[in-house]
DNA sequence: TATAATTAGGACTAAAGTAGTACTAATTAT
DNA sequence: ATAATTAGTACTACTTTAGTCCTAATTATA
Protein backbone atom coordinates (compact mmCIF):
# COMPACT_ATOMS: atom_id res chain seq x y z
CA UNK A 1 0.00 0.00 0.00
CA UNK A 2 1.23 3.33 0.00
CA UNK A 3 4.22 4.44 2.23
CA UNK A 4 5.62 7.21 4.13
CA UNK A 5 9.20 7.46 4.82
CA UNK A 6 10.85 6.23 8.40
CA UNK A 7 11.38 9.83 9.12
CA UNK A 8 7.77 11.05 9.26
CA UNK A 9 7.35 7.52 11.48
CA UNK A 10 9.82 8.77 13.59
CA UNK A 11 8.67 12.82 13.40
CA UNK A 12 5.00 11.15 14.86
CA UNK A 13 6.73 9.77 17.76
CA UNK A 14 8.71 12.48 18.65
CA UNK A 15 5.71 14.64 18.20
CA UNK A 16 3.56 12.19 20.12
CA UNK A 17 6.30 12.21 22.65
CA UNK A 18 6.15 16.50 23.36
CA UNK A 19 2.85 16.16 23.64
CA UNK A 20 3.48 15.05 27.18
CA UNK A 21 5.42 17.78 27.83
CA UNK A 22 3.12 20.72 25.93
CA UNK A 23 4.11 23.49 27.74
CA UNK A 24 7.79 23.23 28.42
CA UNK A 25 10.90 22.84 26.85
CA UNK A 26 12.43 19.77 25.78
CA UNK A 27 15.98 19.02 24.36
CA UNK A 28 16.73 16.99 22.02
CA UNK A 29 18.88 14.82 23.62
CA UNK A 30 15.94 14.26 26.33
CA UNK A 31 14.05 13.50 23.49
CA UNK A 32 16.12 10.76 22.00
CA UNK A 33 16.15 9.34 26.10
CA UNK A 34 12.41 9.32 25.89
CA UNK A 35 12.14 8.07 22.96
CA UNK A 36 14.50 5.36 22.11
CA UNK A 37 15.55 6.94 18.94
CA UNK A 38 19.55 8.18 18.71
CA UNK A 39 20.68 11.72 19.03
CA UNK A 40 21.11 12.51 15.41
CA UNK A 41 18.25 11.29 14.29
CA UNK A 42 16.06 13.21 16.67
CA UNK A 43 17.68 16.31 15.98
CA UNK A 44 17.31 15.65 12.41
CA UNK A 45 13.61 15.54 12.84
CA UNK A 46 13.51 18.29 15.27
CA UNK A 47 14.81 20.63 12.62
CA UNK A 48 12.78 20.03 10.13
CA UNK A 49 9.98 20.56 12.38
CA UNK A 50 11.41 23.60 13.15
CA UNK A 51 11.25 24.62 9.41
CA UNK A 52 7.92 23.41 8.90
CA UNK A 53 7.33 25.71 11.60
CA UNK A 54 5.33 23.04 13.91
CA UNK A 55 7.73 23.48 16.95
CA UNK A 56 9.73 26.19 18.35
CA UNK A 57 12.97 26.24 19.97
CA UNK A 58 15.41 28.11 22.17
CA UNK A 59 18.67 27.99 21.82
CA UNK A 60 22.07 27.71 24.76
CA UNK A 61 22.16 26.28 27.64
CA UNK A 62 18.80 25.32 29.22
CA UNK A 63 17.45 25.41 25.47
CA UNK A 64 14.71 23.07 23.99
CA UNK A 65 11.54 22.50 21.90
CA UNK A 66 7.82 23.28 22.04
CA UNK A 67 5.16 22.46 19.93
CA UNK A 68 3.49 26.07 18.63
CA UNK A 69 0.07 24.86 18.43
CA UNK A 70 -2.49 22.42 20.47
CA UNK A 71 -1.84 18.79 19.80
CA UNK A 72 -5.79 19.00 18.40
CA UNK A 73 -5.09 21.93 16.01
CA UNK A 74 -1.68 19.76 14.40
CA UNK A 75 -3.10 17.91 11.49
CA UNK A 76 -1.64 14.52 10.60
CA UNK A 77 -1.64 15.82 6.59
CA UNK A 78 0.60 19.05 7.99
CA UNK A 79 2.79 16.68 9.53
CA UNK A 80 3.64 14.39 6.67
CA UNK A 81 3.84 17.75 4.33
CA UNK A 82 6.63 18.70 6.59
CA UNK A 83 8.67 15.39 6.13
CA UNK A 84 7.99 14.45 2.78
CA UNK A 85 7.19 17.56 1.07
CA UNK A 86 3.74 18.64 -1.21
CA UNK A 87 4.68 15.88 -3.24
CA UNK A 88 1.66 14.05 -4.37
CA UNK A 89 0.40 10.30 -5.03
CA UNK A 90 1.99 10.63 -8.45
CA UNK A 91 3.96 12.57 -10.02
CA UNK A 92 1.18 14.16 -12.26
CA UNK A 93 -1.60 14.42 -9.67
CA UNK A 94 0.71 17.37 -8.53
CA UNK A 95 0.25 21.28 -9.45
CA UNK A 96 2.19 21.51 -12.71
CA UNK A 97 2.20 18.17 -15.01
CA UNK A 98 4.92 18.02 -17.78
CA UNK A 99 4.33 14.70 -19.28
CA UNK A 100 3.99 14.64 -22.31
CA UNK A 101 2.07 11.42 -22.56
CA UNK A 102 -1.89 12.53 -23.09
CA UNK A 103 -3.61 9.33 -21.74
CA UNK A 104 -1.15 9.08 -18.25
CA UNK A 105 -2.02 13.00 -17.79
CA UNK A 106 -6.27 12.22 -17.86
CA UNK A 107 -5.01 9.56 -15.36
CA UNK A 108 -3.58 11.87 -13.52
CA UNK A 109 -6.79 13.72 -13.28
CA UNK A 110 -7.84 10.63 -11.47
CA UNK A 111 -5.25 10.11 -9.30
CA UNK A 112 -5.45 14.23 -7.78
CA UNK A 113 -9.05 13.16 -6.94
CA UNK A 114 -8.18 10.24 -4.82
CA UNK A 115 -5.05 12.43 -3.81
CA UNK A 116 -7.12 15.42 -2.02
CA UNK A 117 -9.56 12.29 -0.82
CA UNK A 118 -6.93 11.20 1.31
CA UNK A 119 -5.72 14.40 2.00
CA UNK A 120 -8.99 15.44 3.18
CA UNK A 121 -9.24 12.67 5.59
CA UNK A 122 -5.41 13.00 6.62
CA UNK A 123 -6.46 17.00 7.76
CA UNK A 124 -9.24 14.98 9.95
CA UNK A 125 -6.99 13.30 12.27
CA UNK A 126 -4.46 15.24 14.92
CA UNK A 127 -1.89 14.45 16.60
CA UNK A 128 -3.78 14.82 19.74
CA UNK A 129 -5.72 11.60 18.31
CA UNK A 130 -2.18 10.01 17.74
CA UNK A 131 -1.24 10.71 21.16
CA UNK A 132 -4.38 9.62 22.65
CA UNK A 133 -4.07 6.05 21.01
CA UNK A 134 -0.78 5.60 22.07
CA UNK A 135 -1.74 4.87 25.33
CA UNK A 136 -5.38 3.67 25.19
CA UNK A 137 -7.27 0.71 23.26
CA UNK A 138 -9.18 1.10 20.15
CA UNK A 139 -12.38 0.22 19.75
CA UNK A 140 -12.70 -1.07 16.62
CA UNK A 141 -13.77 1.29 13.81
CA UNK A 142 -12.71 4.09 15.74
CA UNK A 143 -9.98 6.54 16.09
CA UNK A 144 -9.46 8.55 19.28
CA UNK A 145 -13.83 8.23 19.19
CA UNK A 146 -14.07 9.96 15.86
CA UNK A 147 -15.10 7.72 13.05
CA UNK A 148 -12.63 8.20 10.62
CA UNK A 149 -13.81 5.54 8.02
CA UNK A 150 -15.75 6.37 4.97
CA UNK A 151 -19.30 5.57 4.58
CA UNK A 152 -20.39 2.27 3.07
CA UNK A 153 -20.15 1.66 -0.27
CA UNK A 154 -22.91 3.88 -1.89
CA UNK A 155 -25.27 2.19 -4.15
CA UNK A 156 -23.72 2.10 -7.60
CA UNK A 157 -26.08 5.40 -9.01
CA UNK A 158 -22.89 6.23 -11.69
CA UNK A 159 -23.42 3.05 -13.72
CA UNK B 1 2.46 13.85 0.92
CA UNK B 2 1.64 10.02 0.51
CA UNK B 3 3.18 8.16 -2.89
CA UNK B 4 2.93 5.13 -5.14
CA UNK B 5 5.59 4.23 -7.43
CA UNK B 6 5.80 4.85 -11.14
CA UNK B 7 4.91 1.34 -12.35
CA UNK B 8 1.32 1.64 -10.27
CA UNK B 9 1.05 4.81 -11.97
CA UNK B 10 1.47 3.31 -15.38
CA UNK B 11 -0.30 0.32 -14.54
CA UNK B 12 -3.35 2.52 -13.83
CA UNK B 13 -2.83 3.91 -17.51
CA UNK B 14 -2.66 0.73 -18.82
CA UNK B 15 -5.47 -1.24 -17.42
CA UNK B 16 -7.81 2.01 -17.97
CA UNK B 17 -6.72 1.46 -21.79
CA UNK B 18 -7.65 -2.37 -21.46
CA UNK B 19 -11.61 -0.87 -20.34
CA UNK B 20 -11.62 0.55 -23.64
CA UNK B 21 -11.31 -3.11 -25.04
CA UNK B 22 -12.68 -5.22 -22.18
CA UNK B 23 -14.03 -8.10 -24.46
CA UNK B 24 -11.17 -8.84 -26.34
CA UNK B 25 -7.26 -9.81 -26.02
CA UNK B 26 -4.78 -6.95 -26.48
CA UNK B 27 -1.40 -7.76 -26.91
CA UNK B 28 1.50 -5.72 -25.07
CA UNK B 29 2.82 -4.18 -28.07
CA UNK B 30 -0.51 -2.55 -28.75
CA UNK B 31 -1.10 -1.76 -25.29
CA UNK B 32 2.31 0.03 -25.60
CA UNK B 33 1.40 2.06 -28.79
CA UNK B 34 -1.73 2.83 -27.65
CA UNK B 35 -0.32 4.40 -24.03
CA UNK B 36 3.14 5.77 -25.28
CA UNK B 37 4.93 3.71 -22.76
CA UNK B 38 7.67 1.30 -24.06
CA UNK B 39 7.21 -1.79 -24.63
CA UNK B 40 9.30 -3.85 -21.98
CA UNK B 41 7.64 -1.66 -19.25
CA UNK B 42 4.31 -2.07 -20.13
CA UNK B 43 5.40 -5.79 -20.50
CA UNK B 44 6.69 -6.30 -17.07
CA UNK B 45 3.15 -4.17 -15.95
CA UNK B 46 1.33 -6.61 -17.34
CA UNK B 47 3.45 -9.90 -16.08
CA UNK B 48 2.78 -8.16 -12.42
CA UNK B 49 -1.36 -7.65 -13.30
CA UNK B 50 -0.96 -11.37 -14.25
CA UNK B 51 0.41 -12.67 -10.72
CA UNK B 52 -1.98 -10.60 -9.36
CA UNK B 53 -4.80 -11.82 -11.16
CA UNK B 54 -6.19 -8.69 -12.41
CA UNK B 55 -5.87 -9.72 -16.15
CA UNK B 56 -5.59 -13.26 -17.57
CA UNK B 57 -3.87 -13.92 -20.78
CA UNK B 58 -2.88 -16.01 -24.05
CA UNK B 59 0.20 -16.86 -25.11
CA UNK B 60 1.14 -17.94 -28.73
CA UNK B 61 0.07 -15.49 -32.06
CA UNK B 62 -2.81 -13.50 -31.63
CA UNK B 63 -1.89 -14.12 -27.60
CA UNK B 64 -2.88 -10.64 -25.61
CA UNK B 65 -4.32 -9.51 -22.40
CA UNK B 66 -8.02 -9.30 -20.93
CA UNK B 67 -9.30 -8.16 -17.89
CA UNK B 68 -10.40 -11.09 -15.61
CA UNK B 69 -13.41 -9.14 -14.00
CA UNK B 70 -15.33 -5.96 -14.85
CA UNK B 71 -13.56 -2.76 -14.14
CA UNK B 72 -16.14 -1.72 -11.67
CA UNK B 73 -15.11 -4.44 -9.52
CA UNK B 74 -11.19 -3.72 -9.79
CA UNK B 75 -10.54 -1.08 -6.95
CA UNK B 76 -8.11 0.95 -6.58
CA UNK B 77 -6.68 -0.85 -3.82
CA UNK B 78 -6.63 -3.66 -5.03
CA UNK B 79 -4.35 -2.89 -8.11
CA UNK B 80 -1.96 -0.55 -5.29
CA UNK B 81 -1.47 -3.76 -3.84
CA UNK B 82 -0.97 -5.75 -6.83
CA UNK B 83 2.62 -3.39 -7.60
CA UNK B 84 3.57 -2.82 -3.88
CA UNK B 85 2.66 -5.66 -2.02
CA UNK B 86 0.64 -5.42 0.74
CA UNK B 87 2.94 -3.05 2.69
CA UNK B 88 1.81 -0.52 5.00
CA UNK B 89 2.09 3.22 5.34
CA UNK B 90 4.35 2.19 7.43
CA UNK B 91 6.76 -0.79 8.61
CA UNK B 92 4.94 -1.01 12.32
CA UNK B 93 1.19 -0.83 11.03
CA UNK B 94 1.93 -4.33 8.96
CA UNK B 95 0.78 -7.84 10.31
CA UNK B 96 3.97 -8.19 13.16
CA UNK B 97 5.30 -5.78 14.30
CA UNK B 98 9.29 -6.78 15.24
CA UNK B 99 10.75 -3.27 16.89
CA UNK B 100 12.22 -2.90 19.82
CA UNK B 101 10.78 0.74 20.95
CA UNK B 102 8.10 0.75 22.82
CA UNK B 103 6.31 4.22 22.34
CA UNK B 104 7.03 3.83 18.25
CA UNK B 105 4.89 0.30 17.97
CA UNK B 106 2.26 2.25 20.48
CA UNK B 107 2.68 4.71 17.34
CA UNK B 108 1.99 2.41 14.79
CA UNK B 109 -1.51 1.37 16.02
CA UNK B 110 -2.06 4.74 15.43
CA UNK B 111 -1.08 4.03 12.16
CA UNK B 112 -2.57 1.01 11.61
CA UNK B 113 -5.85 3.07 11.82
CA UNK B 114 -5.15 5.62 9.53
CA UNK B 115 -3.82 3.16 6.97
CA UNK B 116 -7.22 1.10 7.68
CA UNK B 117 -8.95 4.43 6.98
CA UNK B 118 -7.34 5.16 3.24
CA UNK B 119 -7.46 1.50 2.41
CA UNK B 120 -11.20 1.88 2.75
CA UNK B 121 -11.27 4.96 1.01
CA UNK B 122 -9.39 3.12 -1.97
CA UNK B 123 -11.79 -0.21 -1.95
CA UNK B 124 -14.55 2.15 -2.98
CA UNK B 125 -12.69 3.79 -5.98
CA UNK B 126 -12.57 1.51 -8.91
CA UNK B 127 -10.81 1.28 -12.70
CA UNK B 128 -14.28 2.10 -13.79
CA UNK B 129 -14.07 5.28 -12.46
CA UNK B 130 -10.61 5.98 -13.41
CA UNK B 131 -11.53 5.16 -16.67
CA UNK B 132 -14.62 7.29 -16.77
CA UNK B 133 -12.82 10.41 -15.66
CA UNK B 134 -10.08 10.31 -18.51
CA UNK B 135 -12.22 11.76 -20.66
CA UNK B 136 -15.27 13.44 -18.62
CA UNK B 137 -15.06 16.39 -16.69
CA UNK B 138 -14.99 16.84 -13.06
CA UNK B 139 -17.70 17.97 -10.83
CA UNK B 140 -15.81 19.71 -8.07
CA UNK B 141 -15.56 17.10 -4.53
CA UNK B 142 -16.98 14.37 -6.98
CA UNK B 143 -15.41 11.53 -8.61
CA UNK B 144 -17.06 9.72 -11.31
CA UNK B 145 -20.68 11.28 -9.53
CA UNK B 146 -19.55 8.94 -6.54
CA UNK B 147 -18.95 11.14 -3.39
CA UNK B 148 -15.83 10.12 -2.22
CA UNK B 149 -14.77 12.87 0.27
CA UNK B 150 -15.82 12.14 3.74
CA UNK B 151 -18.07 14.40 5.85
CA UNK B 152 -16.97 18.00 7.07
CA UNK B 153 -15.10 17.59 10.36
CA UNK B 154 -17.50 16.36 12.90
CA UNK B 155 -17.66 18.27 16.21
CA UNK B 156 -14.65 17.50 18.80
CA UNK B 157 -16.56 15.43 20.99
CA UNK B 158 -13.64 13.63 22.02
CA UNK B 159 -12.19 16.74 23.00
C1' DT C 1 6.37 -29.80 -38.66
C1' DA C 2 8.80 -25.44 -38.84
C1' DT C 3 8.25 -20.72 -37.99
C1' DA C 4 6.95 -16.55 -36.06
C1' DA C 5 4.40 -14.24 -32.54
C1' DT C 6 3.50 -13.87 -28.12
C1' DT C 7 3.54 -14.38 -22.91
C1' DA C 8 6.36 -16.09 -18.35
C1' DG C 9 9.98 -15.64 -15.47
C1' DG C 10 14.05 -14.12 -13.85
C1' DA C 11 18.40 -11.51 -13.77
C1' DC C 12 20.86 -7.44 -14.30
C1' DT C 13 22.39 -2.34 -14.33
C1' DA C 14 22.02 2.41 -13.56
C1' DA C 15 19.74 6.05 -11.30
C1' DA C 16 17.34 7.99 -7.51
C1' DG C 17 15.95 8.34 -2.90
C1' DT C 18 16.57 7.56 2.22
C1' DA C 19 18.81 6.95 6.57
C1' DG C 20 22.00 8.09 9.40
C1' DT C 21 26.18 10.68 10.66
C1' DA C 22 29.32 14.46 11.20
C1' DC C 23 30.93 19.04 11.21
C1' DT C 24 30.72 24.12 11.79
C1' DA C 25 28.24 28.33 13.13
C1' DA C 26 25.08 30.78 16.08
C1' DT C 27 22.93 31.54 20.47
C1' DT C 28 22.41 31.84 25.49
C1' DA C 29 22.58 30.77 30.73
C1' DT C 30 25.85 30.74 34.26
C1' DA D 1 34.83 32.74 29.06
C1' DT D 2 32.64 28.35 28.98
C1' DA D 3 29.52 24.85 28.21
C1' DA D 4 25.10 23.58 26.41
C1' DT D 5 22.18 23.76 22.98
C1' DT D 6 19.95 24.58 18.33
C1' DA D 7 20.68 25.79 12.91
C1' DG D 8 22.32 24.59 8.74
C1' DT D 9 24.67 21.94 5.53
C1' DA D 10 27.27 18.32 3.51
C1' DC D 11 28.49 13.68 3.09
C1' DT D 12 28.42 8.44 2.82
C1' DA D 13 26.38 4.01 2.74
C1' DC D 14 22.39 1.65 1.85
C1' DT D 15 18.10 0.53 -0.28
C1' DT D 16 14.69 0.95 -3.65
C1' DT D 17 13.06 1.75 -8.26
C1' DA D 18 13.10 2.05 -13.23
C1' DG D 19 14.12 0.22 -17.10
C1' DT D 20 16.21 -3.33 -20.03
C1' DC D 21 17.39 -7.82 -21.68
C1' DC D 22 17.67 -12.76 -22.16
C1' DT D 23 15.81 -17.43 -22.26
C1' DA D 24 11.91 -20.69 -21.94
C1' DA D 25 7.19 -21.94 -22.89
C1' DT D 26 3.10 -21.69 -25.69
C1' DT D 27 0.26 -21.44 -29.83
C1' DA D 28 -1.70 -20.19 -34.62
C1' DT D 29 -0.76 -20.94 -39.17
C1' DA D 30 1.63 -21.78 -43.52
Amino acid sequence: MLRISKLTDYGTVVLAQMVSNENSLTSASELSNLTDINFPTVSKILKILYKAKIVESVRGVNGGYKLIRNADEISVARIIDAFEGPISITDCSSDKCKCKVESHCNIGLAWQHINQSIRSLLEKITLSDIHKNKKESFASGYFAGMPIHVEPKPSKHYE
